[in-house]
DNA sequence: CCAAAAGTGTTTCACTTACACCCATGA
DNA sequence: TCATGGGTGTAAGTGAAACACTTTTGG
């Protein structure tokens, strides 16, 4: 390491994989973007890193800023630095991906966003950059995390069904599961707080609603118990 | 995003945890820094990302250059960018673990390392930066991976007996192990290759010595076989 | 012949899986 | 009364864990 950090530097980004369900499954978060390189093209919403905020700051705010999301569960996923990645110059970019409730948000284009859309993670346009290959690598973290940690309930609303926590872990980890058997390891897991609250408006019989228990949670995990689904 | 990259810059560097296995158990390779920042202490080896190499050259770059080590197994592990991690300046750095036969290699001290040294992990110095973070975040990592991949081979010779894998089984994972049930298992996932060998020189009936099986290993892998133990 | 580690099977228990019917509700 | 999804239990099979003695070898 030199006495001095001088030196050329890559530029360094952020981008993030934005996640959300709905009834037709799992979708991402797109913007198309306003400026080359890739004008036009789709991308993850992202941006550089200022020098005096995190690298989750960052990302955070560029959410924000690009996309009008906020407050939502983010984890880092994986740095991507390959020279020849951006075709101008050398950027090396820390991936990061986020889990919304699709409801609770209405997003919104700015900043360098052209626009900004919902796609379905099994259709999606030709991206930007090496984009797909981080896509690629959110969608494989996420089946592998929820199998061990209860994340998933980021993606739905704050009461649910036991119905939509089933076809949300069968959206995600793309396999049928059998109904009795899910409820009953889902219930055993302890962490769900049953409401004395039914489903409204559905044309039969209305399913109990639960929520996720939070310090129920955090206590079994610090006893070291297991979450495997 | 501008649509020239045109404004400040953090730096950025790569950092590994090197890990090795004796019979006192695990170690991790410590250079201790011959200039500032951090003059005198112990730190991860690591250094400056070079424009033209991608971030995993730069880690076995550095590895080469400040300990001598090569072919090593390394995989990413996280990105640390806080401001003021770094006394002088904003540095973002890329961090690395990778797993060595400690047999193997001798290492040697050379660019700005002053010298390099082995350091029991449960045993260590106080460390430049915030590399106590980065190595625990590794050693959390490998606890974590060798349970379901079998990264723990690279630790050890390439012929081996059973006794030593579970020595470094329960090692790893900080817990004793049954040695039948141990061995059982460990044959069971049809990774380990039997060989007409035993251990020399031993004041004891000698252990029949095993090799990993790549081929076996990559083809149960394309199966879709877990590789839980 | 003694010390030291290698090697080997069976039983028990817990968990996973497969599976089908009645119930409540609104239209 | 019909259509729609909600809700429930049991039996069989599979894998994990507990457990102790004999064998081989060199000193």
């Amino acid at each position: 390491m030199p006495a001095t950090y001088d030196h050329p530097r890559a530029a360094l980004t952020v981008d993030c994989a934005v996640f959300g369900l709905d009834d037709d499954g799992l979708k991402v978060l797109l913007i198309q973007r306003g400026i080359e390189p890739f004008a036009g093209r789709w991308a993850l919403p992202g941006g550089f890193v200022h020098l005096d905020e995190t690298l989750e700051q960052a990302a955070l705010r560029e959410l924000r800023e690009e996309t009008g999301l906020e407050r939502v569960f983010l984890e880092q996923l994986y740095t991507f630095g390959d020279p020849g990645r951006d075709p101008r110059e050398r950027v090396v970019t820390v991936a990061y991906y986020a889990l919304v409730r699709l409801g609770d948000h209405t997003v919104q284009a700015a900043t360098d966003a052209r626009s900004v859309a919902w796609f379905a993670t099994d259709d999606l346009p030709a991206l930007a950059f090496d984009h797909d290959a981080i896509l690629a690598a959110a969608l494989n973290r996420l089946q592998a995390k929820v199998r061990y940690q209860p994340i998933g309930f980021e993606l739905l609303p704050p009461k649910f069904s036991l119905t939509q926590l089933q076809r949300l872990y069968e959206t995600v980890l793309e396999r049928p599961l059998d109904k009795r058997n899910f409820r009953k390891k889902a219930l055993a897991l302890g962490i769900l707080q049953e409401l004395d609250e039914v489903e409204q408006d559905v044309a039969h019989r209305a399913a109990r609603l639960y929520r996720f228990d939070e310090a129920a949670y955090r206590q079994k995990l610090a006893d070291g118990f297991n979450f495997e689904l």
